[in-house]
DNA sequence: TCAATATTCAACCATTTGGTTGACGAACCC
DNA sequence: GGGTTCGTCAACCAAATGGTTGAATATTGA
């Protein structure tokens, strides 16, 4: 576990990186189409989805000569667990409390 | 913002750093304290807090000649925002839920 | 005043990181 | 088959990182 979250601590320190992983969000994304936005060249953006694959978080499957990125939210888990220890000072998300009772009343 | 995010999440993805904040959970603690149980130079221990301290994780106050350290926990609010932007996959907490309720229930 | 304690600073070192470029392999299309 | 596109690999580079040691700076206490 500790050596999972130096990787995603890691991960999550570059904020091209971080840019990647918004992208993903909307939708899975060829390599070349995550490289276009950056000015730094295809390879330099192919280390940075190494990086975040081997990290977990995302994974990234070859279809014909295209290789397709997938956002992995859950390996975000880990680090997210561990922030929540240091919970004194997060208070409880009121977003997420007040969506979890709507579909309660609704249920 | 994401520059503070890069300097958290880098504070955050060593394991020595990350087992300060811990120790400092507990109690506020001088510097040769803090290193005592890591088998490592004082003077390292001390790069690991000015570390710490940049990235606003922890302040450092003197007093005499001791220098303590204190948890400064909403320092990882941002980081913990950030990452809730991927909420999709973290399901409300269901701990800090359950203690929600135990003090409404009390109140 | 003087020694001991607490901490940092400065110089150094090896390794890692984030980038480059050019060559390469695989898949596609004409 | 042959050019084109997609992506990685390998070699290289500069800068950052995490550690060391030894000297320096405060502060305390006797």
């Amino acid at each position: 576990m500790s050596q999972t979250l130096d990787t995603t601590f890691a991960a999550l320190s570059d904020p091209t990186r971080r840019a990647i992983l918004s992208m993903l969000l909307e939708d899975d994304m060829a390599v070349t189409d995550v490289a276009e936005p950056f000015e730094m060249s295809l390879a330099a953006v192919s280390k940075h989805l190494g990086i975040l694959t081997k990290a977990g978080l995302i994974s990234q499957e070859k279809r014909g000569r295209v290789k397709w990125c997938k956002l992995e939210p859950d390996a975000l888990k880990g680090a997210s667990i561990w922030m929540q220890g240091f919970g004194q000072f997060e208070e409880l998300d009121m977003d997420a409390f007040e969506r979890f009772l709507a579909v309660e009343l609704e249920g």
